[in-house]
Parts: C-alpha cells; structure tokens; sequence
DNA sequence: TGTATTTAAGTGTATGTACATCTATTTTTA
DNA sequence: TAAAAATAGATGTACATACACTTAAATACA
C-alpha cells in the first residue's frame, strides 16, 4: 500500500472534529501510525521489525553489560509489549544470546551477539538515513513538539 | 499494569536522544501508545477495543447510510487494519449488520444495529469524559501541536 | 527459621497488524 | 463483445499486543 503524504483531514477523510484536542488526539495516533510504517519498511530489509529493533537498540544502549528481560521491558515504548516472545525470535536469528542470571535465578540475561551488533549497525544507518529525509522539521520545532506532547500528558 | 505520568526519560528509562528530533520521534509513539491505553481502559467496560470503537465511529459519521468496507478501511487511522475481522467480531457481538451491496455485488455494506448505536453514545459519554479529566492542554497549544505534527510529516 | 508474599520469566488466548493470496465481480480495452 | 486488468472482500500466516495465569526463585516477616 502506497502512503502518500497528506493531511489528517484527507488521511482519515473527515473533518468533523469535536475541537482542536480531538483532532490532536487522532493526529499523535495517525502520525504514530505513519512513522512505524516507515521505519518498517525500511526495517524490512533487515529481516527485523519495529519492536525487534527496539529491543536490539535497548540491548546496545547497555552493551556489552548483560541485561535481563525485565529491564528491557521497562525500557520499551510501549509498556505491555511481551518482550519474552520478541526475544525469542531474535533468538532464533541468532541475533541475541539469552543466559542464566549467576545473581538470581529467576532472571533471563540478554546479550546481543556480534551479528546482531552488525545487524544493530547497519540497520541503523538506514533508519537515520531514512528519518533525515522524512521528517522535516527544524530543532526549535522538534523542541516545541517536544514540550507540548509532555504538557498533553500532564507531566509538567 | 498501572500507568503513571512520567516524563520521556523516566518513560523509556534514556536520555540518550541523538537530537531533538530522534527524541519527538520517540515522544509521539510513547504518546499514542498512553492514549490508546488509556482509552482501552475505558472501553473495554463495554466490551470493546480501540479498533472496533474506531469501525464504530466512522459507521456512526454515515449513519444511517450504509458504508462499504474499503470506505470504512480508508477512514481508519492505522491504514493497514484488517476491516473484515474487525467486522467479523462486531456481528457476533450484534453491534453491526452486514449485507450485500445492492449496486455492487463484490461490495459488502455494513451498518450500525440500534444496539451498537446505544453501545456507542453510552462509551463515548465515557470517552470523552476521560478525555477531559486526562488531557490538560489548552486550545492554542492543540492547535500549535496540530500544526508542528503536519509540519512532521512534510504536508505543508 | 519456616511460611507467606513478591517478583521474574514464560505461556495461553483473544485481538489486531502487515502482507500475500484467492475468488467473485466489475471495468477497461483491444 | 470477449479477454485482460483492476477492484472488493475474505482468508491464511507470522508477528505483536493485552492480559491472565503458572512456575520457580527470592524476599519479607511472624
């Protein structure tokens, strides 16, 4: 399916917004939307998804640490991913290892292994690269964006 | 899982965003993932999830107009939704009808039953409710938000 | 210290997404 | 007008989400 860029009014072919709130609200979710799309694709190439990648990224942010499937729960976009499962098929693609904890048994530790890393590398050459020409916005906007989503959700 | 208000960082447990940018990125899909969860909440009191009160909304846009598929798929949010299954579960649960198109016979067209209409008044009261307990943003930032989301994605 | 509670991870199920494919129609066009 | 192309909807599969439940291990506490 071809996505082509358009206004929210033409994306969702309606008008009728209760006010400026509502359609800011169905905006965030479209916008969402359309930016998973597109880092998707791009994904794709990789054989990874958008959640898979997540968790590689994640797993990077603390490499060559070793951490357990809790800690990158916590760190995931969205909270009730279940991250077990995601593990399980980078697992497959050899792109992480999972281990005992040797501090507590209950705990799974997850390492990337040196072709996720390559992996990790390359595919986030290609999302940057990507992002570069897809968004166009200036820093002081992405700023502003930045304070009025925090606003939205009442964390100041 | 209980959801508290947080900021970004404390969110995704990072403050390691290569710029602004990167960071609104993540701050728009962690935004629509709290408002979707949110409204979960809510409608799962009447049985519903996110993607059939959706179906529901743009059913009730038209009412008492039938509507097809395709024209149900386009008004979505999330594109790539699989309109049919969703349907499939509304039929069992008797909020919507489906019949033959009458000008079209590859067409399917759906309407809402009176009990999906009185299901959908009573969980938008709801909805809205939350909305406005949960979402303190005044008009003139809705509308800057609304402006600085298109500028995200190239359409002006 | 022994029992109760909590915690971590995994698993089951219903729902949804992303995408490919199939069938029945309608539209195009040669 | 007959064959080819396009379209609408349904369906199959892999992956993900949302949420409940299970098991094993760690911690709390009586």
């Amino acid at each position: 399916m071809y996505i082509c860029v358009v206004k929210l009014e033409q994306a969702i072919q309606s008008n009728k917004f209760k006010n400026e709130m509502h359609k800011a609200s169905l905006n965030i979710l479209y916008t969402a939307w359309w930016l998973k799309t597109q880092m998707s694709k791009v994904l794709k190439e990789f054989g990874l998804t958008h959640e898979q990648y997540n968790v590689m990224r994640i797993l990077k942010g603390k490499y060559p640490e070793q951490i357990c499937v809790k800690d990158i729960s916590c760190r995931m976009i969205e909270k009730s991913s279940n991250v077990p499962r995601i593990i399980d098929r980078l697992v497959i693609k050899k792109l992480v290892k999972r281990a005992d904890s040797p501090f507590d048994k209950r705990e799974t530790v997850i390492t990337l292994t040196q072709s996720g890393l390559a992996v990790l590398a390359a595919s986030t050459e290609s999302v940057n690269q990507l992002m570069d020409e897809m968004v166009k916005m200036e820093s002081e906007d992405a700023t502003q964006l930045n304070l009025l989503l925090e606003r939205l959700r009442g964390t100041e």
